[in-house]
DNA sequence: TCTGGGGTCCTAGGACCC
DNA sequence: TCTGGGGTCCTAGGACCC
């Protein structure tokens, strides 16, 4: 068996930890800039409010609901997520960690335990310990531990814990089950589902294996298996290091200047070369991307990328931020209004081991100590001690009008208790 | 006025080899 | 009229996830 333990509307749920006054009430969290709508309380979803909808298309809404609204605050969620975490690896031998708000639990090998039990226990244990409500669904693959999960969003009957696994009960709720709402049919093949008429996850289960593969790939066939109760997709304990890794922003304006627009590129390449020593790698190739506003289809359109090979790997915030630069001179152009701005690392391989040039050795050596300092101060002061110059002085520009205090991880933010 | 920020894997097609 | 039969590697784009 496999568990999934979800966070039931995370973000919301973290915010309203510290603002118990919200249960039962609608909130919204806004992405950054105050843009759009990436987490919904059930009540602000009753509402009609969807994933991904601008801020600004709500407000009549907000305003006629007296709905609660929340910029986001990353570092509180992150400091919830590593607690739920730390109570869910109580519980089994080995986790996944999914995504901030998922995990999977393998169960593979866990005997005389009644699985129904254990779901509905873990997830009161974690609403007691962290404060946020988490459904547990047990089943026989991810993909039906994820159904049994989502289940107990729907039926407080089940106390956040399901364990779906008898053949019968399986049929019964994938029946019902909308075939969109399976993990792993997207958003293109679910339409091109229901046009032939299937219509439920039980529908897509009954075609032919055949069938699935010619229309949906090798990983239409993987979720059919694991529909039927046959494990086809893996279980990573370990995360492995990230075989690319991207920074990028919108800005809250647009930028024209170059100068500006490199100082903002600098800040994402030294974002990326910070991660990249992080995990203990190398990146052999460097994308800069940088993208006017697409909704202002009116203006100048722009959407400038390049690649570009690195003649040796490196991990140098100083190497990665004067290659970005130049790179961005590359696509920039006069007149353009830029909202969006990236630095992409690919070809990411472990640094150990790399083979360096014999003239640069000497660099390659200067670099690391300087890194491994830089990065011992800026762990010290909490992220903003050194700087390239070229990054210049100014934070990245965003909006955030509504964050909640940074309540468990910041000294500053606490807010002020009158006795 | 105002529209997020990350990732992974698969596949088809082109360039190249014999 | 008609033009072989294998390979490999790389890349861009698609599809999916949170």
């Amino acid at each position: 068996m496999f568990a999934l333990a979800d966070c039931n509307n995370f973000f919301v749920s973290c915010e309203r930890v510290f603002r118990p006054d919200l249960i039962g009430r609608p909130v919204v969290v806004l992405s950054r800039n105050d843009g759009c709508a990436i987490a919904r309380s059930n009540e602000a979803k009753a509402l009609g409010i969807k994933m991904g909808d601008p801020y600004f298309k709500l407000k009549d809404i907000i305003a006629r609901n007296s709905v609660t609204i929340f910029s986001s605050n990353m570092a509180l969620y992150a400091d919830f997520s590593r607690r739920v975490r730390s109570v869910l690896r109580e519980a089994a031998p080995q986790i996944e960690v999914y995504s901030i708000d998922e995990a999977f639990l393998d169960m593979r090998g866990v005997a005389n335990v009644d699985f129904d039990t254990f779901a509905k226990g873990l997830s009161s244990r974690c609403q007691r310990l962290t404060g946020i409500p988490v459904s547990v669904g047990v089943a026989p693959t991810k993909t039906l531990a994820k159904i049994a999960a989502e289940l107990c969003k729907s039926y407080p009957k089940l106390q956040g814990g399901c364990f779906m696994h008898r053949a019968a009960d399986i049929e019964k709720v994938l029946r019902k089950y909308p075939i969109e709402d399976v993990w792993g049919i997207g958003r293109r093949s679910a339409p091109r589902l229901r046009a032939q008429g299937i219509t439920s996850a039980q529908d897509f289960r009954m075609q032919s294996e055949d069938w699935v593969r010619r229309r949906m790939g090798i990983n239409g066939v993987r979720t059919w298996r694991e529909l039927h109760g046959i494990p086809a997709i893996g279980f990573d304990s370990v995360a492995e290091p990230h075989k690319s890794i991207c920074n990028s922003r919108s800005f809250a304006t647009e930028i024209y200047d170059l100068g500006e627009l490199s100082e903002q590129v600098a800040k994402f390449a030294a974002m990326t070369a910070e991660k990249l020593r992080e995990q203990g790698s190398v990146c052999s190739r460097l994308t800069v991307f940088a993208a006017t506003n697409r909704f202002h289809t009116a203006d100048i359109q722009q959407c400038g990328h390049i690649t570009l090979p690195l003649i040796e790997p490196t991990d140098s915030t100083i190497d990665i931020v004067r290659i970005a630069r130049a790179a961005l001179s590359e696509v920039y152009v006069r007149g353009a209004g830029y909202k969006k701005a990236g630095v992409i690392a690919s070809d990411i391989i472990p640094r150990e081991g790399t083979i360096v040039s014999m003239f640069n050795a000497e660099h390659n050596a200067r670099h690391q100590r300087l890194m491994t300092a830089i990065d011992d101060i800026n762990r010290h002061t909490g992220g903003s001690g050194i700087a390239i110059a070229s990054e210049g002085m100014s934070e990245i520009k965003a909006n955030s009008r509504h964050r909640s205090p940074r309540y468990t991880t910041s000294w500053d933010e606490l807010p002020t208790v009158k006795l």
